[in-house]
DNA sequence: CATACTTTGATCGGTTACCGTACAAAGGGC
DNA sequence: GCCCTTTGTACGGTAACCGATCAAAGTATG
């Protein structure tokens, strides 16, 4: 409640400073609808001819939006089609992983320009990493797709859980060695941008929504199985991070009371059943009964375990399935808590796809007790390894189309005016 | 996403047919402080004097704030001060349970002024239920705290997932004889007011967040244990219902795979292990090693368990310890992917209170990763059995106070201006 | 105790951002 | 060729906010 009585209902007072209230709607509805008509924007916003033409004549100039020709007419004049400017500008979506940093340089419409990736113990080397992500981000704008178009933020993902209230600060818990202070207020500076900081399932999530549906869906999950497992949630179209931005942790949700111990001092979490470490423990143990098998001796990793799945070994086959099962079971329990409309797998494990789906859906569909809960859809990360990266450009893009006065001011906007 | 693009971060058109859109915005913030000055509005809305002079000077007429006296000075003239009419109207709230109907009329603050309520097969006899609300509304509103006073609305709790985008439809699962309508339409056009419905134990925790605490939660779950078990959720001040209104279920959380078998088909749910039933059947199958017990030798429901516990019986001690032992693992996964800031327990079970708390907070220590879910405040209802039809006469209230329309108009506020 | 300064609440003119109406341009259909 | 539609623009009107001003009624200070 606190002091946000004026957003009650929608509600809000016109702000002094910035111009025209509803042009921020107007360009995000341009923005959503790709090509449109200033009749149809009238139309779809509920706003007068007159108002939506004076508001697109002081949008045009900021260069966002172009007056692409004519299209077709409906029996009348022909209406001029506006259309959103997707490659007017860039935004850089960084990923902080547990071992890696990667960069992914995004246009206004979430498609990769440029990516950059590298290897970096970015749990123990904090001023490392801030030098890799820097070196990263310059080389990603020094790509030739970025060339002359400006940079709207930068949006990073941290393996921590973020406090909506304090973005700068970290968890003591997962990273220790950064002391809780991100450090990266530089790099904004560097090129005179905003920095945006969220938790990596989060922006995964976002990603997903924004990118990886054809529809607009309001309730979503998303869950990251590799070497963790973490997950992220959309819920009313927002990205939702609970009291202390902690929410989402599914890693730790218990399965077997009797089960192995867990590092968090317990028993049969699911991490302990489906963790990149406990695929590869469960193998070995079952080694011994399949001796034809691809992963008989020899040290293997999670990767081995997922091709030999893919490849048909019965006893990686064996593995993954019993390992999405337990993953159903979690899975279950949190839709019959959050009751999304998807569910998105991402991570290493979801490589693995219709060998998973399978035994997946029925546990899902024993455990849920209500049929619209079950009737949530299962699906797989369409961005693969680049959602995170991509979910933080989102982060920005999603503040910008709230609040049009972030995009950066483009110069030569006389030329696309035809 | 749809068609909310005119509601994107607060913007919104002016509605013309509804007069001065900050009214109700400081008509709510009257509510809020109860008492305050017209310059303190100002201060606190951030508004002008000259605007908050002349939204009151609205506002005053609909008799739902008066002009109290003058307050202290602080080196200036004594300000006039506005107080919120508690009293002015007064508001129906309907909870339909499983076996019984409970209709609680209260004020504007959550007081609760009359209470009818009878036990009725619910489940089984939908006209025979709807006559019963009918009777017992019609019995509040003769209460004398009710005289001359008109009514803002209905709220009505009922025990199955409601469809924001349907309140009118019913769950066909859980009350399949209702044919999935309520139709208590009449009951609102007989008053000629609104209707608003909502899941129970989403009520609950509305109530238990409007006026159960001293604090502004944001972030809030309520868990009834009693026949069944139920869990409410308050995400970011409202109330959360999921994609398809189904949200909360946690009942069926898995505990123990190798658990009792559940009528949903599964082993070791929630509600095998600590609902009404499974107590009592925990009981009998220890009664034997407790031959002292005063549940030896005889029936006992869950109330006598509940009783004896209290009373100190060993038996009904030890069995009431391991059910809150797994209520505590159930709440530590909710805890762990909602991240609530307070958990409410309400219901029958929590009348045992601090029997239960240390082996409800051990649990919960021992299953959250991180500290800050953990300090998670874990608190009982303050308001009892009443909580849900508190709720649903809140929910009118909250909707009232988000459009001041809602108020029906009061003829004798001249007397009230003194 | 008179004076200066504060604080509150009301009044009034000004501004902004919306609307509706009117109109010109440019099309389709008979 | 005529009439009717549809689009985009221009212009006056209006609702709802603000700031400045002022009267009323208090406190602080000499």
């Amino acid at each position: 409640m606190n002091n946000d009585f004026l957003n009650w209902k929608g509600l809000r007072r016109t702000d002094p400073d910035r111009p025209r209230p509803l042009a921020d709607a107007v360009l995000r509805l341009i923005w959503e609808e790709h090509r449109i008509s200033r009749a149809d924007i009238a139309l779809r916003a509920g706003l007068s001819r007159s108002t939506v033409s004076e508001i697109v004549g002081e949008i045009l100039p900021l260069g966002l939006v172009a007056e692409m020709g004519e299209g077709p007419s409906s029996g009348g004049r022909r209406p001029i089609v506006l259309e959103f400017q997707d490659d007017a500008c860039v935004i850089l979506g960084v990923e902080m992983g547990a071992a890696h940093v990667a960069v992914a340089l995004t246009n206004l419409r979430g498609a990769v320009l440029a990516w950059e990736s590298r290897e970096h113990p970015v749990r123990s080397d904090p001023p490392g990493t801030r030098r890799v992500i820097a070196e990263l981000c310059a080389k990603c704008l020094a790509a030739p797709a970025a060339a002359g178009r400006p940079l709207v933020g930068v949006g990073v993902a941290v393996p921590s859980p973020v406090d909506p209230s304090q973005p700068d600060r970290l968890s003591t818990i997962v990273l220790p060695a950064w002391e809780e202070k991100l450090g990266l207020e530089s790099l904004g500076e560097q090129y005179g941008v905003p920095l945006f900081v969220d938790n990596d399932a989060n922006l995964g999530a976002l990603a997903e929504q924004w990118w990886g549906l054809e529809e607009d869906v309001d309730h979503l999950a998303y869950i990251k199985v590799a070497t963790g497992i973490g997950s992220g949630h959309i819920i009313d179209g927002e990205i939702y991070r609970g009291a202390t931005g902690v929410a989402g942790e599914i890693g730790h949700i218990a399965i077997d009371p009797q089960g192995e111990r867990c590092i968090c001092g317990l028993r049969g979490c699911l991490v302990t059943l489906v963790g990149a470490q406990a695929l590869v423990a469960r193998a070995a143990a079952l080694v011994a009964d399949y001796p034809d098998s691809a992963l008989a001796g020899g040290e293997f990793t999670v990767h081995d375990i997922e091709d030999a799945a893919l490849a048909g070994d019965p006893l990686a086959l064996q593995v993954v399935c019993e390992a999405a099962g337990h993953l159903g079971t979690a899975i279950a329990g949190l839709m019959n808590l959050m009751n999304p409309s998807v569910v998105v797998l991402g991570g290493g494990f979801a490589r693995l796809r219709d060998l998973i789906l399978d035994p997946l859906r029925e546990r899902i569909r024993n455990r849920t007790l209500v049929d619209s809960v079950a009737a949530a859809e299962i699906r797989f990360s369409e961005l693969g390894p680049q959602s995170v990266a991509i979910g933080a450009a989102t982060l920005v893009l999603k503040a910008a189309l709230g609040d049009s006065s972030l995009f950066p001011l483009i110069e030569s906007s006389a030329e696309a005016s035809q």
